[in-house]
DNA sequence: TATTGTTATACTCTATAACTATA
DNA sequence: TATAGTTATAGAGTATAACAATA
């Protein structure tokens, strides 16, 4: 057994580090957790969205969807109205103090992304993506075939 | 902003399925956590080791490591004992239960990981390692400037 | 009856630091 | 005074499922 090369471990190691190293923009500077940033990061980018739609777009939990938006809502972030068509659904958008927020923070993060990148050569990059597509493809068959 | 090609965003759900792939081997059928399957892994690997030195080559905190042998020890499958030249030092090994389970486990663990890998071409694979380790690196060096 | 989203609960994990015993 | 490892404790995160409102 050689856990330094044993492929799950390695993943868990580097996506950790690569976590610490791109959280610390929207962490320490302005309080978020993972998940609203992940919510803040979907809302920038479909405009508004129900909270079930943005609970699959995020890979999160229904439950912490719902939180995350809760908490969004209460530092003002994002505002929640009835949805015309179902009212038992929730529409979320940005306010404007959510929009600003993430015209900041986005370029940062965006250029830590690219900092954790340059470490890599142009063919490298360009394989990269397609491979971990790949393989999160294989890992979710597995994961239904119990 | 376009979560679902942020390259962090996508490490995270990419390890996270991985692991729920990979761990179920060693979860459901014997109810070990991840740590303590590092830790086993790697005693499997090194023979014998001090605390310290797992901790290190586990990426687990003192503290984490300190209680995963603790539990291991507790279900019989690990043995602690005083270091000889330093009698604030621990060495730990497998006790032959560890052994018998970890005979049974790898063989398992290691066939989930190539099932994984297979869903990649020859060169992919081949390049897959040495750019993840490129950005573990970058990822680091980051780390530690801030 | 099923679904959307929220809330409750208990449980686990984590982070910090205090502590014991050696060195 | 520093180090190896353990323990304590409080806070955060997680999972399950119950729940209200609506479909």
């Amino acid at each position: 057994m050689d856990l330094q090369n044993f492929f799950p471990y390695r993943l868990a190691v580097l996506a950790e580090a690569v976590s610490q190293a791109t959280a610390r923009v929207y962490t320490e500077q302005h309080g978020l957790t993972r998940d609203e940033w992940r919510l803040l990061a979907a809302l920038a980018e479909l405009g508004s969205a129900r909270t079930g739609t943005l609970h699959e777009h995020c890979t999160l939990e229904k439950m912490q969807a719902s939180r995350g938006l809760a908490s969004l809502e209460a530092k003002g972030l994002v505002a929640r109205s009835q949805a015309d068509d179902d009212r038992r659904a929730h529409v979320v958008q940005l306010e404007p103090a959510g929009r600003k927020l993430m015209a900041e923070l986005v370029p940062k993060v965006l250029a830590r992304q690219a900092l954790l990148l340059s470490a890599l050569g142009d063919e490298e990059r360009a394989m990269l993506g397609p491979a971990l597509a790949k393989v999160l493809a294989q890992a979710q068959r597995l994961r239904q075939l119990g």
